[in-house]
DNA sequence: TTGTAAGCGTTATCAT
DNA sequence: ATGATAACGCTTACAA
């Protein structure tokens, strides 16, 4: 059988309360008393049943994560600051892989409900305005405005998109490509866009822009639209891609086409992936770890009772390297 | 005030009991019965309590998963399959990431232990044998063999160090590299290393070993490691990275010095990450999803007090691509 | 300073 | 077929 609080008890010969009462460092006890109990649970190898305590408290000191694909370098990159600050906040994180299906994405936030996690961190969306609402649970999301009474954390992707295309334009790229996955996805993901768009309007330059509706972090599937990209505008001599993986693959296809970068292309990316072969791009870095930080302090508010803002932006920062 | 079965029994005017059946689907219960219940729950938006079903069942359905460190992509990789399997068989996954630190993971071991693991995964190990055989908890290592009783999963470490070294030798290299990580920390990927040397001893060919005695995944500091090589052997034709973020190092490094390749260096790594900037690596495939998979399912087993076999080696693939 | 007893939301064992 | 009641391991008023 499992040591209990009330083998404890006996052991030591008071109640199973005045156990608690120095798990929990509680109320008035004698440093004698204290003494003999941390002995009898080391020699009986105690543990504190969490679950328990839990049910008890109405508290579980776990956050839920729901995010779109692990295996992704910003999301993986992300989660491990997450997890850091969680962890130093004595929260356990867990962990839910959405793979965008909506789902998948509601059983995991009923699942999260039912295991009283004491609060979700999305970074994925996929089902309806409303029913986030309904979560009612402290809540923030990454990247995604929902609604605006759920709070956000994300990076400045509009002064991100504009330093990306004003480097090109800066660099005297004739002709500009904007590529990026599913825009409908990620709400703010998509002022990159609109960035794009502001700089390279009423400029002497032409441009295009693609994107790609797969539902999904399929990243193989982005060579299908790069080597189209380069076969309807072969002139083009500068692209702002939207995420760091996208641009590793132009960056592949130009090197098949015997294009040379950044001399007859200039390639910028996005997020600041720290992954070997993405370390001579040129991008936008996001402030992973402070979002990560962020993230949490923003749910540990919530669970404070705290006032939390609607938004928190953060700085992106320009990386120029090798790709420009 | 949260909904509870005792409101649904309430409303439907039977025991708690039945509540309960209906919610597991035991005993006999009438279809008129059920479909009352099922109403009310609907109606007052019930969800069970998961918490308080792990307390009385003394099963929480959660594993935990510890490893060094999720933003590296084969843990990624591999993490994601971990949790579609468990998802898929009821589980959710608590995310450990040990960064290598022995305390952490020290701490995790006994926090999954508190928090009534079904079962732990582990992917990170820097304390004592006994102290992992002191768990005694359903238990699976990857890659790692820690103890002869301790369940692990790997893939076929020796063949892949075999076949990577082969295709070197094959394609003429006269003085080949084996690069790694910090061999103690992983014993299995030693074996690459022992595969290595087998080729190579007794063969018309130089050779060097050189490993990072980094306790971590500070990718970033490979570069001295990898600069250092090529300033003391750059008569260096070939190199046998053990992982693919390290080849993919090697690979920048021989761009800046000008080294043609696959011409005057060929490259092997080692994992299969797919990752964009690995995809034209020449590597060896360690078989992730079936990793993820056996994990989960040797976990499931013991869970089942079902024998479990101590080893469980997955083959591994060449995959010959542009770097040889 | 310590103890009694109720309560957290479910499940499980007997009854009926 | 359905219900009482104890039990899961811990916390927390309220007492003493």
């Amino acid at each position: 059988m499992v040591v209990t609080i009330k083998d404890i008890a006996e052991k030591v010969g008071v109640s199973v309360t005045t156990i608690s009462r120095v798990l929990n460092n509680r109320g008035y006890l004698s440093d004698n008393l204290k003494k003999k109990v941390q002995e009898a649970m080391e020699e009986l190898n105690y543990q504190p049943n969490e679950v328990a305590r839990s049910l008890s408290r109405k508290k579980s000191n776990v956050f839920g994560l729901i995010i779109p694909d692990i295996s992704h370098p910003f999301f993986g990159q992300i989660t491990k600051h997450i997890e850091y600050y969680a962890y130093k906040n004595g929260y356990k994180l867990m962990l839910c892989n959405s793979l965008l299906n909506k789902k998948k994405e509601k059983e995991y936030i009923e699942l999260l409900r039912a295991s009283q996690v004491d609060g979700i961190i999305m970074g994925s969306h996929t089902m309806k305005v409303e029913e986030y609402m309904a979560i009612k649970l402290p809540l923030v999301t990454l990247d995604r405005r929902i609604s605006d009474t759920i709070p956000y954390v994300s990076s400045d992707n509009y002064r991100g998109g504009a330093l990306a295309t004003k480097l090109l334009l800066r660099k005297r790229c004739k002709k500009i490509a904007y590529l990026s996955g599913s825009l409908q996805l990620n709400l703010l993901a998509k002022q990159r866009h609109d960035a794009f768009m502001d700089q390279v309007r009423g400029q002497q330059i032409e441009y295009v822009v693609r994107q790609t509706d797969l539902n999904g972090f399929k990243y193989r599937e982005y060579e299908p639209m790069v080597r189209e990209l380069f076969q309807e505008h072969p002139d083009i001599d500068g692209v702002f891609a939207s995420s760091d993986l996208l641009a590793l693959q132009i960056i592949r296809e130009s090197r098949r086409l015997g294009k040379l970068i950044p001399e007859e292309l200039k390639v910028v990316g996005y997020d600041g992936i720290q992954i070997g072969g993405a370390e001579d791009l040129t991008t936008i870095e996001q402030p992973m770890q402070e979002m990560g930080k962020l993230a949490v302090s923003r749910l540990l508010q919530q669970i404070g009772g705290e006032e939390t803002p609607l938004e928190t932006v953060l700085p992106v920062k320009l990386l120029e390297r090798g790709t420009t």
